[in-house]
DNA sequence: AGAATGTCAATTGTCAACAATTGACATGAT
DNA sequence: ATCATGTCAATTGTTGACAATTGACATTCT
């Protein structure tokens, strides 16, 4: 549902939806590879896989009740999204995020965001406006109505819905996947504790200032309301996340030009 | 491994036996699928493999003397790498670039360097600096003489540099796989001619601006400097592929909710 | 004739077995 | 004792075969 089609082009075989398989038992939404890295993906966004715990494919494979094929290529699938780190001989294991990586990561997701914004200011199709519109209201909607974990869902939505609106379906892509990280190291543990009333209400706010920036084509305004609102979310998880774990594993980096 | 002999559709009778392993020889540098994925990759992006064309699993599998294996997993390694796009149960087929898919391309690519000029300039440091200066250096002396080639990879390292020396991980992540594709599509004809003595001579200045604003810790100023400077790259880039192919087929886009 | 349906080759998805490599432990030399 | 070397179990890399699905062609019915 939240999976993405890429920019979609059909060269010569004419298209047509797909029914997924029915093996093994429960679901059949498509491939067995991408059941597996959803499923995997989710045990590691919940937390049930420890970072940097190890992921052997043998024992996955008896796990899914697949063989090791599937699991080979689900690894890979997870560490295109960047939830796994895969070593060459050595095996995959669930990345590590130190809190500077978690930091990078906003800050990426903040520059695609504002990218976007501005886009999509430049020239508003009605349509996203719309759906921009609606998420805004579920946020005005859900100021009151105390739950965290929704409020932050419907932002990231938001924020979803503008890198759609944007057209540029790169970014898109790209969002997503951040998206997705990010919404793993927040909910991680149990923060989300930082939405305060006074903070969703704020938010929200921001969030419709920009989709009046963006209604009334104004690029500038747009990229300045989004701009706050992701910097102060950015500030905001960290100040949690560093307050809760004091000691963080180790990162990467590396190469030279 | 006899790489590099395979044409698209021609069953060549393969030299290799059954359990011909001649690959044991020597030291494997890196995993087959790599190898594969490297050399594949350069094809596509020497225009060896025209866009949109199919990718059959068994074909690739018996050019490169390999099993289907290692083919399926290269193809995901380029999936990743954005230069051939998998369909479900359909096969994989070389990514086709639309000329508004190449603009994305290099918006993204601006929003992500310029990021990175800021992060840079915010918090400058030494060695960093001193890896940009050298590519400044490298660029006056190409802008005299003429290599457009020589010129463009310049300006790319360059602007690799300043990703580099932001310090997050990321940011380089991804900056080096979309320079890679940025490559591909504007390597791929013979275009560079737009880079002409007085353009080298303005990329050359405003790259030292922006080493400059970054020497002296000037976000704004880098920013606005290399944000100058890739747009009127993209600008032209894109002028020049408009001119070089009126007839192709164009690719179109579709997006998810 | 035209549309619906059945059949079939081509191709991808999956599996289980085989081969190669890694890291650790044990053994032995200095 | 310390370090080097050899062996071994565990795990990943690779392969060929089998099963499932797709798209196209052929057939049949109205």
């Amino acid at each position: 549902m939240q999976f993405l089609e890429s920019t979609a082009m059909t060269p010569v075989p004419s298209p047509a939806p797909s029914t997924g398989n029915d093996r093994g038992r429960g679901f059949s939404p498509r491939t067995l590879p991408e059941q597996v890295a959803e499923e995997l993906g989710a045990e590691i966004v919940a937390g049930r896989r420890k970072s940097g715990e190890r992921l052997v494919e043998l024992e996955l494979a008896k796990g899914f009740g697949v063989s090791r094929g599937p699991i080979r290529e689900a690894i890979r699938i997870l560490e295109r999204r960047r939830l796994v780190e895969v070593l060459p001989r050595r095996g995959a294991y669930v990345r590590p995020l130190s809190l500077k990586s978690v930091a990078d990561l906003f800050n990426v997701r903040t520059a695609l965001s504002l990218l976007a914004a501005r886009t999509m200011a430049s020239s508003p199709v009605e349509s996203y406006v719309e759906t921009l519109a609606r998420r805004c209201d579920d946020l005005d909607e859900l100021v009151a109505h105390g739950d965290p974990i929704s409020f932050a869902q419907i932002t990231t939505r938001a924020v979803r819905a503008i890198a759609n609106g944007s057209g540029n379906g790169l970014l898109l892509e790209l969002s997503t996947d951040l998206a997705n990280q990010t919404v793993w190291t927040t909910i991680w543990k149990e923060p989300l504790d930082y939405l305060t009333l006074e903070v969703r209400r704020t938010t929200a706010d921001l969030m419709r200032k920009t989709l009046d920036a963006i209604r009334r084509s104004d690029p500038d305004a747009a990229v300045a309301n989004l701009g706050r609102l992701l910097d102060d979310d950015r500030d905001r998880a960290l100040a949690t996340l560093s307050a809760i774990r004091r000691q963080t594993p180790l990162a990467n980096e590396a190469d030279g030009s």
